[in-house]
Formats: structure tokens, C-alpha cells, sequence
DNA sequence: ATGTATGCAAACCATTTGCAATGAC
DNA sequence: GTCATTGCAAATGGTTTGCATACAT
């Protein structure tokens, strides 16, 4: 890995926030930064937690979850709730800007370069709100589903099974 | 109410969807739809079934619940997952168009129109997708919130004893 | 008549919380 | 020495599930 430096340079980040805010700056908060920064895409708390395990780095969940808000608040960690039970996060730094095409059907969540939708200017043009950061879901039906709703409903026409389709969640 | 037009509408709609997936047409299928899309903003399945309720229309949660899947498949209803313990949902038809600014201290929602940031054209660049509608969401702190912090920060520094300064590093 | 949909209550599970022990300052 | 932070385990709470009953077809 040559992202030394991108971990070197967050985690100076992350000292001064921690400076600033009055936290401590514990070994585990650093650990869980560095491992993230060591990842590129989306990740779980469970894959965080098991990764660092593999390392044999000893964190309690509590302390993953407690780090990550931080890291969240200062900027270092983006959160996509992408549903009740499916939170993904990721790195700011390094991770080009992207949107995200889910699809309503299966459910599956892919990633598309965004032409800079949003801009600084207009970030600054909402009142009473401070913008750390923002995500664009879009919703719509990826080719395979729209296929296989066709075949689907030709089937059906013709058919009677039905099933119950849980996958769009 | 005067969107008595759109309540029959989309009751159509529903019927329609119903009958080609060859699901029943319950009373309260028909009754939760109704209620959605006699509200106008977001709303959650608390609210959605105390709203029920007080209309004196009986309904378990489960059912709540099996209903919004369809109407999410269907593409009635919008979902909005906010954070874990945060979900809300608004009706597709008769809303504008909206961001939505999410507030990461208090979790307080609000909307602002956006302009047009994503337009037709852009989305017919998306290859292999095709685009129901999107939702832009929008993370930061509150007036409300950035004011407290500061207020916060302020007592803090008072109150403790450290005896810390920022001269060190 | 058949089997889907409902209602209830228990189960689920990511996240949060309370508290004693640890360790950063 | 203090008190924030950690780790553990128990609690939380929206959502899901299992099962008996009701009812749309």
C-alpha cells in the first residue's frame, strides 16, 4: 500500500480534532482510523470489527461505534443508511465523489461518478445549515430487473405462481 | 382535502399492481394507502399507525408494515432511511421535489427545495439504469445544533479543571 | 374450499447504555 | 490523582417472524 501518506495526513487531521475537542488520543482511535483508511470501499461495523480482529487488535464494538461517531463528526467517515439494518460507511479522503444507483428491484447498490452536482457555491446558498457532506441515491430499476420484470410479467399472463418477492428492501 | 382526484388515482394504481403480482385487495390495503397520501409530508410508521388508529381504523403493525413493502415496490411510497432508528416515508405523487437536510446532532429533518440539480438529460446518461426518482440527502449541523455546541463548548472550557491551555501541541 | 393476509406476541439484531476497570493526561 | 475511555453485558427499539385465525378469491 502506498496510501501512507493519506494515513499519515488523516490521522494528523484526526489528532487535531481530538486536540481541539478535548478527547484523548488512545491507541484505539488511531487503530480504527488507520484500518479504515487501509480499506477503499464501503465496510460494515462487522467487517470492521473482524478485520481488526484479524490483526489481532483488540477493540470492543462500543469503542468501534464510539470512534466512528467522531470520526464521523470530524469529517474523516461518511454513513450511508442504506436501510434498517444496513449501514455502510467509508472514507472521505480518497474516495473520489460518487452516487449511488440503487436499484429497486434487487436492491443492489452500485456506484456512478457524479459531475459535481452540488457545488461549494450552492452548498453556502442554504440558510441556517452548515453542509459537511452529502450523498445522492438514486432509485430506479438496473437492466437486469427491468428484463427480468418483463419476462416476468409475460409469465404471469400466462401463468399463475406468484411468489412473494422480498428482495427490495 | 381536494385531491380526492389523486386518492382515486392512485387507488388505481394499487389495484392495478395488485392484481398483476395476483395479491389480495384487502380493505386495509386500500385503507393505508389512503391515509398515506392524504398526508402531505414525511411521516413514519408510528405516526402512520396512531393516524390509523384515530380514525378509528384497526391495524397491526405487521400489516403496516407488509403494506409499505408493496407500496414501495410499486413505487406509491418513497422510503427514507435516515439512520438506524430513522426511517420515514412520503408519498411519490403530488410532492415536489426536495433535498433533504439532515441535521447530525439533533436528527431533525428539513427540506429545501432543490434546483433541479439533476435534470432529465443527466439522468438519461446513466447507462443501464433506469431512474425512478432520487433523493438528495444533505448532512450537517443545525443552527439550532452549531449554536448549542458553541454554548456547550463554552461552559465546558469554564467548568473543567484541567487547567489545559492550547499552547501544546 | 383454498391458501393469502391479518394480528398478536415473541424474536431479531444493529446500536446504545450502564457500570466497573483501565489508562491518558 | 482524575476523569474520559474502554470493554463487557444487558437494554433498547424499530422491524421481522411464526403461528393461529380471518377472509378475499
Amino acid at each position: 500500500m502506498d496510501n501512507v501518506k493519506l494515513r499519515n495526513q488523516v490521522k494528523e487531521e484526526f489528532m487535531g480534532y481530538l486536540t481541539v475537542h478535548k478527547h484523548r488520543k488512545t491507541p484505539e482511535r488511531f487503530a480504527i482510523l488507520d484500518h479504515i483508511y487501509s480499506t477503499k470501499g464501503h465496510f460494515d461495523m462487522d467487517s470492521l470489527y473482524k478485520s481488526m480482529i484479524d490483526v489481532n487488535f483488540r477493540v470492543s464494538r462500543a469503542t468501534l461505534y464510539n470512534t466512528i461517531d467522531l470520526l464521523l463528526d470530524c469529517g474523516l467517515v461518511v454513513k450511508h443508511q442504506f436501510g434498517a439494518n444496513m449501514a455502510k460507511y467509508e472514507r472521505t479522503y480518497g474516495n473520489e465523489n460518487h452516487d449511488h444507483l440503487i436499484c429497486m428491484s434487487c436492491g443492489e447498490v452500485r456506484e456512478t461518478k457524479n459531475g459535481d452536482l452540488f457545488t461549494p457555491a450552492q452548498q453556502k446558498k442554504i440558510k441556517k445549515f452548515t453542509v459537511h457532506y452529502y450523498s445522492m441515491y438514486i432509485y430506479g430499476i438496473c437492466s437486469k430487473c427491468s428484463h427480468a420484470k418483463k419476462m416476468q410479467l409475460r409469465k404471469l399472463s400466462r401463468t399463475s405462481t406468484s411468489g412473494r418477492d422480498k428482495t427490495g428492501k
